[in-house]
This record gives C-alpha cells, sequence and structure tokens, in this order.
DNA sequence: AACTATTAATAAAC
DNA sequence: TGTTTATTAATAGTT
C-alpha cells in the first residue's frame, strides 16, 4: 500500500525508517482504538520506538488490561502486583519491625540491661520482677503440692496392691486374725478383760509386716518431697 | 476499506461484530509484527475479546514490555511489581511476625505469666528475674551515688559563694583577722606564750559565721539522701 | 471461509 | 515533521 511494495523486514535507512515508524503507528494505534470501539474489545497497545520513546493506547486503562492479562497467565510465570499490594506489605513489615523493636526494649530491661533507666523506672521495674517472682513461688508450689498429691496417690494403690498380695501370700494371718477373733469373743462373753489393741495381728508373727492405712500428708510434707525431687 | 464505509461505533449485530472483530484482530496483530520489524520497536499489544478471549502479541516478551512499560510510569500511578519481589515482602513479615510471636512469649514468663512452665523453667526464670533485680540494684545505688555526688559539688559551690559574701559583707572580720595576727606576732615577738587556734576569728563577733570547708561524705550517708529523693 | 468492490493505509517524493 | 499521490493492503458486505 504505497508507491511500491515492500519486504517486512527491518529497514536499514535511519531516515525511512523513523518515517515509517511514525506513519505506522499512528496507523496502528488508530486501528486499536477502532477494534476496541466497533467490537466492544478491551485492547492495550504498547509500543517503544528505536529511540526508547512510548506510545501506547490502552481502551480501558493500561492498569485494567495488564491486570486482566496477568490473572489469565498467573499460572505460568508473569504475576503482577499491583503498587498498593506491595505497599500494605512494606507497611507491615514495618509495622511488625517496629513492633518487635519496642518490645526488645521492653524484654531488655526485664533481662536486666538497666542502662539508660531514672529511678523512678527502675523502680517500676523492681516491682515488676518482684510481682513476677511471687508468681513463679506461688506456681512452684502449686506444681510441688500437686506433685505430692499424685504420690500420695500412687502409695495408696500400691499399698492396696500390697494388702492384696498380703492376703494371698499369708493365709496364716487370716486365720490367726479369726482365731483372735474368736478368743476374743468368747473373753468378752466370758468377762471382757481386755486392752485396746491387742488383738490385732502384730509384725512380729509375719513375715510380711501388714500395712497400714495411708494418711495424705500436710503441704508441708509434699513440698519437701518436692524439693528433693527438684 | 470495503464495499462500504461504517462508522467507528459499536456494531450492534451480534454476528457482524464478531467475523469483524476476526478480521480486524488478525489485521491488527500483523500490523503490530511489521511495524516491530520493519522499524525495530519493541511492541506489546494485549485484546481481550467480547467473549473474554485473550489474543497477544509481543515483539521481546510480554513481561518484558510490561516491566519496561511500569518502570517508565513508576513515578505517576502505576507500578507493578513481581511476584518475587511481593513474595520477598510477604516472608519477611511472616519472619518479622515469627519473631514478636517468641519475644511475646518470653516476654509474658518475665511479666509473670507462668502458665504451663514446668519446675525446671521456673528455676532458670527465677534466676533470671533474680540476676535482673541484682542489676536494678546496683543500677539504683549507682544512680544514688552519682547524684549524691552532684549535691556534694553543689554544696560546695554554694560554700565558696557563701564564703565571697561573707568576705565582702563583713570587712570587720577581715580587719579582726589582721589585727589578731599582728596582736600574735608581737606576742610571740615577746614572749610567744600562745595557744594554738586562739587567733582565728569565732563565729561569736559576726553576723555570719564562717563557713566550715566540706568533705565528701560516705557513700552510706549519699544513699540515704538519695533514698529521701526518690 | 472465499470473493470482491471499495476504502484505508502508506511508500516514495516533495 | 507535514502533504501529496500512486499504489498496495485491509476489509465490509456479499456469496
Amino acid at each position: 500500500m504505497g508507491r511500491g511494495k515492500i519486504a517486512i523486514r527491518r529497514i536499514d535507512n535511519t531516515t525511512t525508517r523513523q518515517v515509517t515508524f511514525s506513519k505506522r503507528r499512528n496507523g496502528l494505534l488508530k486501528k486499536a482504538r477502532e477494534l476496541a470501539i466497533l467490537c466492544d474489545a478491551e485492547v492495550g497497545l504498547i509500543v517503544f520506538s528505536n529511540t526508547d520513546r512510548l506510545y501506547d493506547f490502552a481502551s480501558t486503562s493500561m492498569k485494567s488490561v495488564i491486570e486482566r492479562y496477568s490473572k489469565i497467565k498467573e499460572d505460568r510465570q508473569l504475576v503482577m502486583h499491583s503498587n498498593s499490594e506491595i505497599q500494605f506489605w512494606q507497611r507491615e513489615a514495618t509495622c511488625l519491625r517496629q513492633q518487635l523493636y519496642n518490645l526488645q526494649e521492653n524484654y531488655r530491661q526485664l533481662m536486666g540491661d538497666v542502662n539508660g533507666l531514672g529511678l523512678k523506672d527502675l523502680q517500676t521495674l523492681e516491682n515488676q520482677l518482684k510481682a513476677s517472682l511471687q508468681a513463679i513461688h506461688k506456681k512452684k508450689d502449686q506444681i510441688l503440692i500437686d506433685e505430692g498429691q499424685e504420690l500420695i496417690q500412687k502409695v495408696r494403690i500400691m499399698d492396696r496392691e500390697y494388702m492384696n498380695i498380703y492376703k494371698k501370700i499369708n493365709p496364716y494371718a487370716q486365720e490367726n486374725m479369726e482365731l483372735h477373733r474368736k478368743v476374743d469373743a468368747s473373753a468378752r462373753f466370758n468377762g471382757g478383760f481386755t486392752t485396746c489393741g491387742s488383738l490385732s495381728p502384730t509384725s512380729t508373727d509375719l513375715e510380711l509386716s501388714p500395712p497400714q492405712q495411708q494418711t495424705s500428708g500436710t503441704q508441708d510434707d509434699v513440698l519437701k518431697l518436692g524439693l528433693q525431687l527438684l
């Protein structure tokens, strides 16, 4: 479409090339616009000249076109994000960094780095630390008490088992007890001169000493036990 | 360029519009390619049809075209960022959030929230807190000592000023001293029976008592002073 | 999708 | 760059 046909290859003559660029560029932009209007299409056209100059057309907005394009291509390679999105993350990072810094400041003070603090701050800090120590002591006591209670439970269970074993391997003890009871009953029937406790089986006539009923200890005892475990 | 001229406005007939879209779209893509080749230009063309179908052409790569475009436009409004860039910031935020969480955990423990801690952890924490308290006490003492020293300095300065004032408003004291010296000298010359200290001016004959040389107090005194100031 | 009359684009020259 | 003009290319409407 000109005075002569030209081959589609790079035009060597610089002037000719620039003239052609100018003409065809305008034609391309015009046709892009026409296509968008005639056919209700979204069109984006970007052209960089030889000399780095930018010419562009977008039927809606280039941002919109590029984002729509990116969305379709995102599964592959090119994902573009808007300015606002990256700004959001940058702000998020800055905010977090600030929080971290502030917390580190307080943390260092609690860890004993008290440089630059005045008397009032030191006093506040001291009160806080003392309160924390109290909380720790309370918690420690609680743990020791709980552990003690658990131990007591275990001892009770073992005690019961011990009693069972004792009964199984010491039928004589049972018999002994029965006999004692009978003797006691007849004695009471015949006059009843006995002393309290004399009828219970003693450990002297048994290989296994009979288990004694365990009672829960005081908290002090439990604490002593726990501290030994520590 | 057809059997008749058409106005550049949306084509109402759907079929006609789609046919025209197909023809003109091909023409546009062809012309975009030709421009890129003939004039050595970087061209990117994106077209979305009415029916959301994508057609595109890029002389180099669409990524390259868009990035070049974004770079030029970044001072204005549209800045596009690559996937990797936003990922970097997201990772940064995640990392900071994690650090913050960990620090908060430790911080809460130092502040006395000891739930879920075992005896060993509690003991470690207690030792730490005690160390911090020691650091606080040391720092407090240091501040009080420093403040005390400063006070002593001030007192010394005031003392000197006081002495100056004393000298100015009590020329009699000077004269008195001179006279005493002369008397002393003649007495010594005449036999020399004097007692030490009897020649110094006494406060009884002066409205202002003569200032005494201040000496720095002990640290205990300083501490007491500081504690009162607290 | 192919045809073709017609318009539009543009190469070369100014 | 802008105009002009001869010529080619694109395409609207038709088949």
